[in-house]
DNA sequence: TTGACTGCAAATTGTTTGCATCATG
DNA sequence: CATGATGCAAACAATTTGCAGTCAA
């Protein structure tokens, strides 16, 4: 087992939203490289244990930024590489954010928790939701056409609660 | 009303499947134009009439190429400006491919006939869904947290029932 | 040992922006 | 006529790729 004595932050609401320690939620995603023969190395540890301690949705250069200090050799290139092989392996899910970069994170927790992303077309806001709203558009579709929705996977587009509330357009 | 005469191709099918006229569909969104005031310029109106006659996904670049013919004088940046704003207005939408290009579409047809995409994470395809799969889970969603979802808007993302079955991992 | 992985730096490619000019409302 | 839209070209930024050296299995 892991040791629980990880340095806590001020982050306990997030931890408890995922559900899980970084520790558990990084060894899932290893051995999820292992299943798939794929090399368990420095590097891939590294972005990993990253995202797994990032509670928030983080671009490839943030992640670059945050091992900077406990792994200034990890290169940029590798991150990128490293975050493409984990999303084949549905390991981590990215989304296209507003500023034109890609956002990425653990697709799920270990214990199974997953979430979906909403994407706010006006203010470009990211809410959390619940993986299990899909579920029912999901098994649809499935039979219908034979497409395996992964909602941990999926982000949806709207508009927020505040945005359409204020209709505050102009934002251009 | 606008003549029916349009000079069709060899995509019947598409065009049953949007349920209406390129004409119809480009008058639509330029009514959307003018509804919230925005000018309705001849490169505006290009750009739409390009997406109105497309049945496919098109990059900017794609529809700056289309344009060529007709109207060379369309500058790339405008498409994107566009583009831009078509999507503001919830005119039009647009999903991140595979390949790093940002690719747009209508929103919906003029009759409200919507539809909504799943992108394969494996290999890249887009597959169009009806867009009441979703309406359960907007609904639901809306209630929750107030975030309106806009299925015509959004990306599912998935793996297609070929490579499900074919389990054709091993693409990167 | 061996081939996959990594670091590095340069190359791509998609997208944006400042500005002078032109056309819409 | 005034303001917002366009064309142009240069600037940007995110992501990728070829290679040679290194490390996991």
């Amino acid at each position: 087992m892991t040791s629980a004595h990880s340095t806590h932050r001020a982050e306990d609401a997030h931890e408890r939203l995922h559900g899980g320690s970084p520790d558990a939620a990084a060894d899932a995603a290893i051995a999820a490289l292992r299943d798939h023969g794929e090399r368990v190395t420095g590097a891939r540890r590294a972005v990993l244990e990253t995202l797994a301690r990032t509670h928030e949705h983080v671009t490839a250069d943030q992640v670059v930024a945050m091992l900077e200090s406990s792994r200034p050799d990890v290169h940029r290139a590798t991150v990128y590489r490293t975050l493409d092989l984990l999303t084949e392996l549905g390991v981590v899910s990215h989304l296209h954010a507003s500023g034109g970069a890609t956002v990425y994170h653990l697709a799920a927790s270990p214990v199974g928790h997953e979430h979906l992303h909403a994407h706010c077309r006006l203010c470009g806001k990211v809410v959390v939701i619940a993986a299990d709203a899909l579920a029912a558009a999901s098994d649809h579709v499935a039979e219908g056409t034979g497409f395996r929705i992964e909602p941990a996977q999926s982000t949806l587009v709207g508009v927020c609660a505040e945005c359409a509330a204020s209709q505050q357009h102009r934002s251009r």
